[in-house]
DNA sequence: TTTATATATGAAAAAAATTTCATATAATAA
DNA sequence: TTATTATATGAAATTTTTTTCATATATAAA
């Protein structure tokens, strides 16, 4: 059974699309820039920005040979919600430690 | 490099534990109950409440020998505006063939 | 019209998450 | 006590996601 809501997830719970979320959560970037700025490797990147594009979160332009990404303002709106939330919590998010238990630190 | 922001959608971001929130969103439910509305089955549900309880989007308390699970206003709160982007976008959503797109049936 | 730059694609390899399974525990009832 | 019900645990098997790698494409510059 595959719905919208795994879609959602799919595209937006993960650790490197949510950066990239909130980096063009401020400005517009081409995949370099966001590349630079991020540390994520082209490729890795490139799949990432498929991805959100295809669920609808970003958009794109052609300028010359680049590609300019930029964030829909709804999509913005969830961001901002969810990092407020995760700031917010931090400090018991840091202490689960069932999921990744050991680099977590806590046996 | 593992964050706050991992533990959260390690938590979050997965169907069964976002139904698990929803439905708690309405009532204090036991294990028993989720099981049976959600058709989970039982050491899942029991593995998904465990990792929700570590990340405090719930809390339990017990009741004879049934464990009665409740939501935090917060987590509610968050739930219900990821519930409503997805609803919105659902059509969106659903056009995503990257991921999953044979179940999606869109080659 | 070749070369360089920016980015995308697809398949295979690797890593991580989920499911299954066998079993444990805790509380109540008989 | 012993049996039963409700739920939890941990490890192995499976599935899914992410990463890597080799290569493709599109645009612009030389």
């Amino acid at each position: 059974m595959t719905d919208a809501t795994d879609f959602f997830f799919d595209a937006f719970g993960n650790r490197n699309r949510f950066r990239i979320l909130k980096s063009l959560g401020n400005k517009e970037l081409c995949a370099g820039e966001l590349q630079k700025e991020l540390m994520i490797e082209q490729t890795n990147l490139s799949h990432d920005l498929k991805c959100l594009l295809n669920c609808q979160f970003i958009t794109v332009r052609k300028s010359g040979r680049k590609r300019i990404y930029k964030i829909k303002p709804e999509t913005k709106e969830l961001v901002e919600e969810v990092s407020k939330h995760i700031k917010k919590y931090e400090l018991y998010l840091k202490k689960c430690n069932i999921i990744k238990e050991e680099e977590n630190g806590e046996i």
